[in-house]
DNA sequence: GAACACAAAATCGTATACAATATGTGATCC
DNA sequence: GGATCACATATTGTATACGATTTTGTGTTC
């Protein structure tokens, strides 16, 4: 525990607060892909010495999350659209199968669990929070991924989840915003129905219907890192 | 660099370069499960301070190679039977599908490389370095999975394989050794041909045999870690 | 002789100090 | 006036120092 001037106690921040207070801030968009991440203003604002903050980047260097360079220090990773392709083959390989044995498994407190999340990223949406929407947006595979039991699997795909979110914020064409209002919900009825073809079928088309909304033309002459680092 | 006393100049020992020699001499089976990993001990050994060890600590934890236990230490990992069969099934799971596809764009150096590491192989088995055999038949998948093209999966073989390697230290029955002998010379065949339904197939059946040839009975009262460490 | 208590050693976790590398600024030269 | 070099500053990489926790060994007591 640490003391702060305020003279409240807050629990000393560790390695795995830091690295998920920072995942967290990634997913919901609150820092842009390519934003430096300096050690010492990370650890000004944790509270710790750069000691912890350096091992906290590097378990989200370790899972693509930001990217550490000799010398130049950690930024927040800026996935290249052959990445992007990769991350969502990768998901389209392993969250269907998922899907069949969470349809397999998933009890009625799983399917009220994913109705609140469902819920809880409408209530996001309407708050004007679309940062929040896409994290429990991102949950919500996560948590189907728990449901079917296979926690390796899962840990897998909670990190393409990550990752996603980074090539969303990046790659993502405004005009395809709504396309995944019904297919959460469906998604959760094959579960609760406890149909597993149809469970590995929705969540298949669910996750082609995200990759193609993605703009992932090749754009030869640009470095979007740089780009995107400018920024307007 | 850093000059030893015997005055030869040796480069120095990075995160990497550490965390590449402990997950290679886990891979050949030179360390058991179970293995104290005390950071000063290695720090002597690699010519560094403990900071740079415990990063390197840090990442094999991150893909489960080692285990580290707050004011405990690093050690080894032992996958309990759970974890071994959710490797096996997430391997079954990724590496028919990568086998396809690298049947699709595998060339003739990709081909010679592949019956290289067979040679390798058996070279080592014959030299009786079951160990370095071991290393060298996961290096087979996780070439194969190169040679597919998807970068993000096949980094995620290769922690699989790695994790493999313990599993095998810990549940093989020896009785079942030469099963593997022609599996993947009939995979580079398969993948030569560019057949890419048999070397789907292949792959599958190849995983399947593997996975029953080990000893995965609950062993309830068992502590295995301990007994694999005293040892004969 | 066994069990407990305490002390000592070893090991880990974090902070800090120092060294190496990159970056930014200003002076100098053409 | 513009380019270039040198120095100052900032940031990262590594080592060391110190405190905390665990483990181990010893001695005492029952």
């Amino acid at each position: 525990m640490t003391r702060t001037a305020d003279s409240t106690v807050t629990p000393a921040a560790t390695r795995e607060s830091i690295a998920q207070a920072l995942s967290l801030a990634i997913h919901e968009h609150r820092i842009a892909p390519g934003t430096k991440l300096g050690e010492y203003e990370l650890s000004e604002i944790y509270g710790v010495s750069r000691t912890v903050v350096r091992a906290a980047l590097q378990t989200l260097a370790d899972i693509r999350l930001v990217d550490i360079r000799r010398n130049k220090g950690a930024s927040v990773a800026c996935p290249s659209t052959t990445e992007a392709h990769e991350v969502f083959e990768a998901r389209e390989l392993l969250e269907p199968r998922t899907a069949r044995s969470a349809a397999q498994r998933a009890t009625a407190s799983d399917i009220a669990l994913l109705e609140r999340h469902i819920n809880d990223e409408h209530a996001a949406l309407d708050a004007n929070d679309p940062g929040r929407a896409l994290y429990l947006s991102g949950l919500f595979h996560t948590e189907i991924a728990r449901i079917a039991g296979q926690a390796t699997i899962a840990s897998f795909i909670e990190t393409l989840i990550a990752r996603s979110s980074l090539i969303i914020a990046l790659y993502w064409r405004r005009e395809s915003a709504l396309c995944e209002k019904h297919a959460h919900h469906a998604l959760v009825q094959a579960l609760a129905d406890h149909n597993e073809q149809q469970a590995e079928e929705l969540m298949r088309s669910h996750l082609v219907d995200l990759h193609s909304a993605l703009d992932l033309r090749e754009r030869n002459g640009r470095t979007l890192s740089l780009k995107d680092a400018l920024g307007p």
